[in-house]
DNA sequence: CAGTCGTGGCA
DNA sequence: TTGCCAAGACT
């Protein structure tokens, strides 16, 4: 080949085809975009912020009433760092991966210390906070700042995977090429509502189960709809729940969470059954019990959660961090 | 880098 | 019914 010849990575698309997308996509956005709080324009920073940590790995119906009581409880950073991490842990309710929470909380005490109490605008200074990584200061230096910063979420990796690459699922780790495509992809202009489309297409049509291919606005040159939707390249990895730690944690966390009181270590551990006054149902760590967790694996757990701060003891008992 | 970390709805 | 999976971060 003639080395006058501009030539481009097989995985990045023609120019003519990247324009293709740009229409598509930003036009099917205007007509089909969720109306989300955090979306207003009048939503501040903060409240940017705090949909992107609960947003990691929990859907968007979840995160609603929830974001929504968080926002009007602690409008600012400072509202938030004024409070005990317990209070964040309890309003985080059963959202999952409690630890978020924790980290948000200390995201917003570093944001009053380092910040004067506001939300900082570059991705460098958002890397900086605990709890953001690549893609949540990505995604508030975009959808808050509007910087023009490539956002890559599993959303995203999976819309490029098919439309561009021909692949039914993206790899299992974000690789080096994904991140170069994704940056070639970026329009010159109006890049936050680009990232928010194409999350927003993965999320809605582009899904990982059953893709409604019909209601696709670029069905027509989907390199993987070409390629006649072949199988994945490999079998996703399960996640594993029952017997797990994360299961005895997670019903630690819940009976922590609902108790006025600092709760007995005896109870978090299963050998003494509680009965909730107000409900009269049993808490399910004597059942987690029965069911074959060791009396190793609860005390394992419940030191793990002393360890992660999510929890503390207070005299015999144990509670949410006050 | 592969493992770990919650929770609930849906195919 | 059971397994998959959802706007990841951290070690």
């Amino acid at each position: 080949m003639p080395n006058h010849m501009i030539t481009r990575a097989k995985s990045v698309p023609a120019p003519s085809q990247t324009r293709y997308l740009h229409e598509q996509i930003t036009s099917w956005f205007a007509d089909n975009a969720r109306e989300l709080p955090w979306r207003a324009p009048r939503c501040s920073p903060w409240g940017i912020m705090v949909s992107e940590f609960m947003l990691q790995q929990t859907p968007v119906v979840r995160v609603l009433p929830v974001w929504e009581q968080w926002m009007q409880r602690w409008p600012t950073p400072a509202a938030l760092a004024a409070e005990p991490s317990g209070e964040a842990l309890r309003a985080w309710g059963r959202l999952g991966y409690p630890r978020r929470a924790l980290r948000l909380h200390s995201a917003a005490a570093a944001i009053v210390g380092r910040h004067g109490g506001q939300v900082p605008g570059t991705r460098e200074e958002l890397l900086q906070l605990p709890g953001v990584g690549t893609y949540t200061a990505a995604a508030i230096a975009s959808f808050a700042f509007e910087r023009p910063e490539t956002v890559v979420d599993t959303n995203i990796r999976r819309v490029h995977a098919r439309a561009v690459t021909g692949h039914a699922l993206p790899a299992p780790s974000l690789t080096s090429a994904e991140m170069k495509l994704a940056a070639a992809l970026m329009p010159r202009q109006e890049t936050k509502a680009w990232n928010a489309a194409v999350m927003e297409l993965g999320a809605l049509v582009c899904t990982a189960r059953s893709p409604k291919c019909g209601a696709c606005p670029v069905r027509e040159r989907c390199a993987w709809v070409a390629a006649g939707q072949p199988e994945p390249h490999y079998v996703p990895k399960g996640q594993a729940w029952a017997g797990t730690d994360r299961q005895v944690r997670g019903a630690m966390m819940a009976v922590l969470r609902e108790a006025e009181t600092p709760v007995l270590r005896e109870v978090l551990l299963g050998t003494v059954d509680l009965v909730d006054h107000g409900t009269g149902h049993a808490v399910p760590l004597t059942k987690l019990r029965s069911l074959g967790a060791s009396d190793e694996q609860l005390a394992r757990s419940l030191d793990g959660l002393l360890a992660d701060g999510l929890a503390e003891t207070a005299g015999s008992g144990v509670r949410l961090p006050n």
